[in-house]
RNA sequence: GGCCCCGUCGUCUAGCGGCCUAGGACUCUGGCUUCUCAAGCCAGCUACGAGGGUUCGAAUCCCUUCGGGGCUACCA
C-alpha cells in the first residue's frame, strides 16, 4: 500500500489569547508532523463571528511564531489548500450544505431556540436523553413554504441515522457511540453561516488532513464529524486518524481557565519564560520520551515524539516545574543569546536605555546572574544596582549597616580599597580578606554582608567582588562613603 | 440525569504478568559547599483510589464500586 504523507493541522478558534492547553496541542501537532516528515497546517476556525476577533487571530499567529512552531501551510505562508481562515471559505461550506440537503442527509429545521429549549426541558424532566427530537425531519414542501411565509429562517440540520459510529482513537483505542445519544445537529445557522460541525469536517477533507490530534473535549463530537465525512462521500478507510489528547488542567482542580492561574501564553512571554522551556515543559504534559530524561530540545522532540507515547490521563499544570526547566534553559544559553533575551526586559523596566556602554556592561554582568535567575523578568531587579543614578540602600537593610561594627567594616574597606590600583574582583577580594577577615578577625558573611549592602543596597546580590569590579572603583567608594553617613 | 473519557509519590511521569522491598523529575525537608542569593552535590519524606476475581504470580488482565473530568448549543 502506498505510503500516505502525513498532514496534521492545528485549528484553534481564537476567542481569546492562546493558552497553555492550546499550545500543548499545537506542539504535539507540530512535533508529529515533523517526526513523520509530514505537513503542519495552521488553520483558523473563526466561524463564531461573535466571539472571534481579528486581534486574537493576529495574536495567535504571533504566539505560534514566537514559540518556533513553524507551519507549512496556513495564514501568511499560504499553501495549496487555502484559504486557511474559515471565514474566507464560506462558499465551500454552503456548497456542501446544499449538497447534503439535496442528498437528504440534511434538512431544514424551523424550530426556534425557545421551542427547542422548552422541549429539551421536557426531555430532561421526563428523564430522556436531551437532544433534537426530529420534529422537522420530514417536512413536506407545503410545510416548509408555510414556515417561510411566517418569516422563519431555518437552520440546516444533519440527519443522524439509527445505528452507531465506531472508530479507533490512537490514544484511547476503539470507541463506539450509539446514535441514540448523538442527536441531529446543526450545520448552518439561521443566518446562513456555518458552524464548527460543518466547517471542521469539510476543511479536514478538503485540506486532505490525515491525522487529527486535538483536545479530549472534542472526543464526543467525533461521530458528528464522521457523519459529515460520510455525507461527503468518503469511505471509512479515507477518514483521518483521530487521537484525542488528554487535558491540561489548572493548578488546583478542574480544566484550565482564566480563573486559576496564568493561562495565556502572552503572560508567560512577559514573565520571562523561554519558548523552548515552555515547549519542553508542555511536551512532558501528557507525553514522555520513555527513558529517564526530561531536558529535551525542540529538535529532540521532533525525533522522539510518537502518538503511542501520549498518555490518556489528564495532567495538572505545575508552575514550579516550568520554572525549574526555564532556569535550566537559561543557564544553557550562550552569553550572546542570553544578552538578546535580556535586553528587552532591561529596557522595558527602564534599567537601561540601550546605549553601547550600557549593553557592554550588561554583557559583562550577565554571567554572574545567569545561574541565579529562573525567569528573564528577574534580570532588571538583579542588575539595577549597576545602573541606577539615585542609589539608595533598601529600607529593611539600613539598620544592618548603621551599627558600630558595620561602620568600622566600611571604614576599613574604604581605607583598604582607596589605594587599590588593580580593580579586579580577585584583587578586591584579596584586599578585603586580608584586612577584614584576617586582621579584624571577622566572619566572612558578616564582613562582606555589610559591604554588600553598602555597595548593592541589598542583602541579596550577585557575587560581591565581581559586582564591585563591574560597578567600578569610583562608584563603589562613593557608595561606601555615603553608607557611612546613614 | 444520560453518554463518554480518565485513575501510580503533593505534581509530571517510568512501568505494558515475574527484572517492583515500584524508578526518574519537580516540589518539600535535612546536610555539604559557601561572601548573600543561587547553582551544584548528598540524604530523606511520600504513590499503584477501594473491593472482588483470573493466574503459580498483578501496578500491569477482567468485573464492580468510588472519585475526577468532558459532552449534552443556531460555542469550538
Amino acid at each position: 500500500m502506498a505510503e500516505i504523507k502525513v498532514r496534521v493541522r492545528f485549528a484553534p478558534s481564537p476567542t481569546g489569547d492562546l493558552h497553555v492547553g492550546n499550545i500543548r496541542t499545537a506542539l504535539f501537532d507540530w512535533a508529529y508532523a515533523r517526526h513523520t516528515g509530514g505537513t503542519f497546517i495552521f488553520r483558523i476556525e473563526d466561524t463564531d463571528t461573535t466571539r472571534v476577533t481579528d486581534e486574537y487571530i493576529t495574536a495567535a499567529i504571533d504566539t505560534l511564531r514566537w514559540l518556533g512552531l513553524q507551519w507549512d501551510e496556513g495564514p501568511e505562508v499560504g499553501g495549496n489548500f487555502g484559504p486557511y481562515l474559515q471565514s474566507q471559505r464560506l462558499d465551500l461550506y454552503s456548497h456542501w450544505a446544499q449538497k447534503f440537503l439535496d442528498q437528504k442527509d440534511a434538512y431544514y429545521c424551523f424550530c426556534t431556540a425557545e421551542e427547542l429549549e422548552a422541549r429539551r426541558e421536557a426531555q430532561r424532566a421526563a428523564n430522556v436523553a436531551p437532544g433534537y427530537d426530529g420534529q422537522c425531519r420530514n417536512l413536506s414542501d407545503d410545510q416548509i413554504a408555510t414556515f417561510r411565509a411566517q418569516g422563519r429562517s431555518p437552520v440546516i440540520r444533519m440527519r443522524m441515522p439509527d445505528g452507531h459510529t465506531t472508530f479507533v482513537d490512537q490514544i484511547r483505542g476503539e470507541l463506539s457511540f450509539d446514535h441514540k445519544f448523538v442527536p441531529d445537529f446543526v450545520l448552518v445557522r439561521g443566518d446562513g453561516s456555518p458552524l464548527y460541525t460543518l466547517a471542521v469536517a469539510v476543511d479536514d477533507v478538503l485540506m486532505k488532513v490525515t491525522h487529527i490530534l486535538r483536545g479530549e473535549d472534542l472526543l464526543s463530537s467525533t461521530p458528528r464529524q464522521i457523519r459529515v465525512y460520510q455525507a461527503m462521500g468518503l469511505k471509512d478507510e479515507e477518514f483521518p486518524t483521530f487521537a484525542h489528547l488528554p487535558f491540561v488542567m489548572g493548578q488546583d482542580n478542574a480544566k484550565l481557565s482564566k480563573r486559576n492561574g496564568e493561562v495565556s501564553i502572552a503572560w508567560y512571554r512577559e514573565a520571562g519564560f523561554l519558548p523552548e522551556a515552555i515547549c519542553n515543559y508542555l511536551a512532558l504534559l501528557g507525553w514522555s520520551p520513555g527513558e529517564d530524561r526530561e531536558n529535551i530540545t525542540m529538535k529532540e522532540l521532533t525525533e522522539l515524539f510518537t502518538v503511542e507515547r501520549v498518555n490518556s490521563s489528564p495532567a495538572r499544570f505545575d508552575m514550579k516545574k516550568l520554572e525549574a526547566i526555564n532556569g535550566d534553559k537559561i543557564r544553557a544559553l550562550s552569553v550572546e543569546e542570553f544578552l538578546n533575551w535580556s535586553l528587552p526586559f532591561l529596557k522595558k523596566s527602564d534599567v537601561i536605555t540601550g546605549t553601547d556602554e550600557e549593553i557592554a556592561l550588561v554583557r559583562a554582568a550577565l554571567p554572574i546572574i545567569q545561574e541565579r535567575i529562573t525567569k528573564l523578568s528577574e534580570i532588571p531587579g538583579m542588575l539595577k544596582f549597576l545602573f541606577v543614578k539615585d542609589f539608595y540602600v533598601e529600607l529593611e537593610s539600613i539598620s544592618k549597616v548603621t551599627d558600630s561594627d558595620s561602620k568600622e567594616v566600611l571604614r576599613r574597606t574604604l581605607d583598604e580599597l582607596t589605594p587599590l590600583r588593580d580593580w579586579t574582583h580577585s584583587s578586591i577580594e584579596a584586599a578585603l580578606r586580608s584586612s577584614l577577615i584576617e586582621r579584624m578577625g571577622l566572619k566572612p558573611r558578616v564582613a562582606f554582608g555589610s559591604v554588600r549592602i553598602a555597595v548593592t543596597g541589598s542583602t541579596v546580590s550577585p557575587p560581591l567582588f565581581e559586582s564591585m569590579e563591574l560597578l567600578g572603583k569610583k562608584v563603589c567608594l562613593e557608595r561606601i562613603s555615603s553608607a557611612l553617613t546613614l
